[in-house]
DNA sequence: TCCACATGTAATATATGCATTACATATTCG
DNA sequence: CGAATATGTAATGCATATATTACATGTGGA
């Protein structure tokens, strides 16, 4: 089972995309150190080391270090099990969701003639803006 | 597609457990209102409203106002989208990713006598300790 | 109308996040 | 040994996050 406070680490690591690109290097690239993957970002070394280490604090990156160098892997696991939990828990509404929320929308709307009809925003996505069709 | 700028927004959404909880609580309480969703936890109402206000920025949570209430209702398109990527992306690593690394900890570690033995990290999830098992 | 209710806004305090530069430690190799 | 290399740590600045209390706005009903 994964505790809150994992998945609280774990998202929060995956909310910054420079460190979600850093994820996607280390994929990548097994088994890479950590001054390569700051040689392909435009920060510096300290602040690559410090994502790195959000990274490997929500167990998203495993390293092993060899003499002077960290060798960096990732993890899947996490992902994996927010992956799975999301299929089950979310996996009805994913087919039925759209309709049931437009179904909601139009019965309050017969309640109330003047409510605005919500339905057409359920595809909403962030960086669009609501109302702007 | 989703832009990274749309992502950053729904992992930090949903990089809080107060705010997971609150976004299950639309879920279950579908058409809720933003007090209704402040009665059932501790904090303040306006701590309350700000989480709901990023939930709604990240495009998690739609509402709907009418008269003096606005009823919230959870949208699951934003999860649905990273779940597909997710899918896509580490469908191949989630079969074979446990012993690729192991593969990849042995051939190391045969190059490298005195290198830790990494393999049994692989399933290391946040919350656990490195290195303690 | 007037009051109660549901929500929204302002001002504020404290903590965390993300980046920097400068310095420290540890390891490889001539 | 001593210099180059790879990584780690310290001190710091500035922006954002999370919470609070006090006050404002808008709506519904006796």
């Amino acid at each position: 089972m994964m505790s809150p406070e994992s998945m609280d680490t774990v998202f929060q690591a995956l909310g910054n995309a420079q460190r979600r690109r850093m994820l996607d290097f280390v994929k990548n690239h097994p088994g890479c150190a950590v001054g390569e993957v700051a040689a392909g970002f435009d920060v510096s070394r300290v602040a690559v080391m410090r994502h790195l280490a959000v990274l490997e604090e929500a167990g998203l990156i495993i390293s092993d270090k060899r003499g002077r160098t960290r060798h960096l892997y990732m993890n899947v696991v996490p992902i994996q099990m927010i992956h799975d939990r999301w299929s089950s828990e979310y996996s009805a509404m994913w087919a039925g969701r759209v309709l049931d929320i437009k179904y909601l929308a139009e019965q309050r709307t017969a309640e109330y003639p003047d409510a605005p009809d919500r339905a057409a925003s359920v595809t909403h996505l962030p960086g669009e803006r609501k109302g702007q069709t």
